[in-house]
DNA sequence: TAGATTGTTAATCGATTAACAATC
DNA sequence: TAGATTGTTAATCGATTAACAATC
């Protein structure tokens, strides 16, 4: 009964990057990889990709390395890329516009399918072909159509209830892009980004540069 | 000469989300807490709270906690949010344009002061009253205003060209949100933002979640 | 076979948590 | 003063790196 080792958050958060990383190789028509050269291209140590990618399995071959296509794939299954995941965007502001239209998604075999809003203005209009619905209809939809990931894109203050809402629906995971920490008391997968987090780490950064050059002139 | 301690990153990380909920507690009106309180709030132990802001000094009272407003000020002056950083856009695609309309960056101290692309259709147009230049009058303006942060949103291909340019104008720090880990051999502050990298954690997540359902149903 | 490179164990490093004396 | 809570040191835990035997 194979007790599955439990998967580090740190090495969860690499794999998109591996998975990245090999997508490019593969474009390169790079059949095999050393961890030594991929480690060179990454940035980060051999042995931490051996390590990494062994909490999956043994992908690779002594003297050989590894085959680019088999571990893209492999790392693909583990990601769930052929899950045939689909996706609902909630709120069609600028920043819900920009995610429908970011098209990276559907090549990393997320699907969108809705797209809902309550502004009666855009109510009809399509973005790549997917009609914006009012948010009123959104329980028939899910009725109708498996959805397994909604992307919440609205003002805040209006972000705990759609997700709660979201949530009773059966929805199984949850993107919020509102500047929040979403919690909630059911069995849903919660992913927040905090777009001026990173903004604000690239101010600190800039602070520290700042100064250690002023010390500089100085001395 | 007080040979400043280095801060670790996950320490820095942590910075924009005290932020954050300082700012919530100065909002609700509440004037002190205590790491214990604020522990609670935040899903974090109250020891890693006391030993983060350590790093930069006392800013606590025994017996009594922390002042709201004067650590929400001290963690300010930390990550610069009065330093008056000013931004640029490239790039007024879906991406660019949503990113100009999300107030939350001046809200942080961070102030939008021009948009560039190279369509033809767009430039002159005005996102918040601010105008979209065409990409070739960069320097110029760059010469006739402090830039501190360009905020890189064009499409991938273009990136590493429209990167280099940036840096060799001098500009400090790059927010890139193309899907590719950009490195330049400058003296430039990089953050990468890779969207689709937390979709495929959420993926991997729910791919999980949905193993472990099915193994339970056999039991 | 000899050379290369993995898979894996052991060592190190860094980050988190616990504990408590200092002190408001 | 007594109670509360910090600042800080020590202990633990987790993640990264180094080393090397296994093997292609």
């Amino acid at each position: 009964m194979a007790s599955e080792k439990k998967i580090s958050p740190a090495v969860i958060r690499r794999l998109p990057r591996y998975y990245r990383y090999l997508s490019d190789l593969l474009r390169m028509d790079i059949t095999r990889i050393s961890s030594k050269e991929l480690s060179a291209r990454m940035g980060i140590t051999a042995s931490q990709i051996r390590q990494d990618l062994n909490c999956f399995g043994g992908f690779g071959q002594q003297g050989y390395g590894y085959n680019v296509e088999y571990l893209y794939n492999e790392i693909g299954k583990i990601i769930g890329v052929n899950n045939g995941y689909t996706i609902i965007i909630i709120g069609a502001g600028n920043m819900g516009q920009a995610l429908a239209n970011y098209t990276n998604f559907e090549k990393r075999g997320f699907k969108l399918i809705g797209i809902f809003d309550i502004n009666p203005k855009i109510i009809g209009k399509k973005i790549r072909n997917i009609e914006i619905m009012h948010f009123d209809t959104i329980d028939e939809f899910v009725k109708n159509n498996k959805v397994d990931i909604a992307v919440i894109a609205v003002p805040h203050d209006q972000t705990p209830e759609i997700a709660d809402k979201v949530a009773r629906l059966g929805i199984k995971g949850i993107w919020n892009f509102s500047p929040m920490d979403l919690k909630l008391p059911y069995d849903v997968i919660i992913e927040n980004v905090h777009l001026s987090d990173g903004l604000m780490v690239l101010g600190y950064k800039l602070n520290e540069a700042r100064k250690k050059s002023a010390k500089n002139k100085q001395e």
